[in-house]
DNA sequence: TCAATTTTTGAATGTCAAGTCAATTTATTA
DNA sequence: TAATAAATTGACTTGACATTCAAAAATTGA
């Protein structure tokens, strides 16, 4: 990759950041191309030489954190802990980090709504990944005694509704840090995979 | 009520309901005044004559699902259950519910993008009081000694994020009717407040 | 330095949908 | 039936915003 191949990846970066702010504040159809491009102290035609448009700039945003709570699962795997401390920790991860980036996990609410067929085979195809790590998890669980769970992907639905929703109440000017409040949710959350 | 306003009345009501069906298929920004007129063989210039604008419409059939929940609630209340039953069958109807009315439950994602300040007023009232109900089911059966639950608000956020997330990912092609895929979604969800 | 290349700009364009309204049609009632 | 009121129409206005693009500015490298 040459150097200004980087420049340029950098500013895509820096683009996709600014979008996932201005996202958080105002959703996707209160932001528009001007906001974006107002937050960087540009204007929004050079948004449009580095993406095609505003679809697929928050496309590209949305890719970035499945790629991230995939990466924040394998780290936790990676950790020598009993099966209910992994999914623990991952459950807080996951929480955290769509407390973040609320804006980005607002978009998985309706993306059919805002994404091309191609767009939504990708998300999907991610989320899958994702949600198989769960499966995996809460089975290897089952497996050992520490939860009971007849459908495993009833529960995990079930499971990462109760964690997604987190972002529509959590209010930041509460007395708990974010992480202290994941753990808070986690507590009642690991519940429902549990023995 | 004058024959003539009795007849306003109903057409609101069939107004508002081609509105949620509309916008069920094709979410709120999706969906224009003209979908929702062509819905009802009119054109949308009439829809004006009975809702100040789209908002309105919108707000009025939001309005309409959040009192709904709340009979709801009320009427398995009336049942002679213990506790655990009652929020069960709560539960059960907030999911199937939600099912039918999946366009109206979307609406409640993210109400700032789309409703005025006073507005929001009102709809957060009416969720408050519904959330109270689940409270106080929750501290009843701990009083009962059938939950445990330190964390009330805590619990019943998660409770709500776990059924109101349904609505993601059920598909009405699978096996289970609505009434019991919610009964099975309910042993898990319940889980989160059982002792 | 200076020519080539990359990046930015801002004005112009096109589209789409909300909302308006005078004119027309339909229903009511005296 | 005829006058009045209610309801509907559809063409029109308006504003917002995504997208385009030719020209200008900034950067790079020889």
């Amino acid at each position: 990759m040459s150097l200004m191949e980087r420049k340029t990846a950098e500013k895509k970066n820096k683009i996709l950041n600014s979008a996932l702010i201005v996202l958080a504040e105002k959703g996707y159809h209160g932001t528009t191309m001007e906001d974006i491009a107002n937050h960087l102290l540009m204007t929004k035609g050079s948004l449009y030489y580095y993406f095609k448009g505003k679809q697929d700039l928050v496309f590209q945003s949305q890719i970035r954190i499945l790629h991230q709570s995939m990466e924040n699962v394998k780290a936790v795997n990676q950790e020598d802990l009993t099966i209910e401390e992994k999914l623990k920790r991952v459950i807080i991860k996951h929480i955290d980090y769509s407390l973040t980036e609320k804006a980005g996990f607002l978009l998985m609410i309706n993306p059919a709504e805002i994404f091309s067929k191609e767009q939504l085979t990708e998300i999907y195809r991610l989320r899958e990944a994702y949600a198989a790590c769960y499966d995996k998890l809460i089975a290897a669980g089952v497996e050992a005694g520490f939860f009971d769970v007849e459908h495993i992907p009833v529960a995990r639905n079930v499971l990462l509704g109760a964690m997604n929703w987190v972002t529509q109440w959590y209010s930041p000017e509460g007395a708990l840090s974010k992480t202290a409040f994941a753990q808070l949710v986690t507590d009642y959350t690991i519940r429902i995979v549990k023995k």
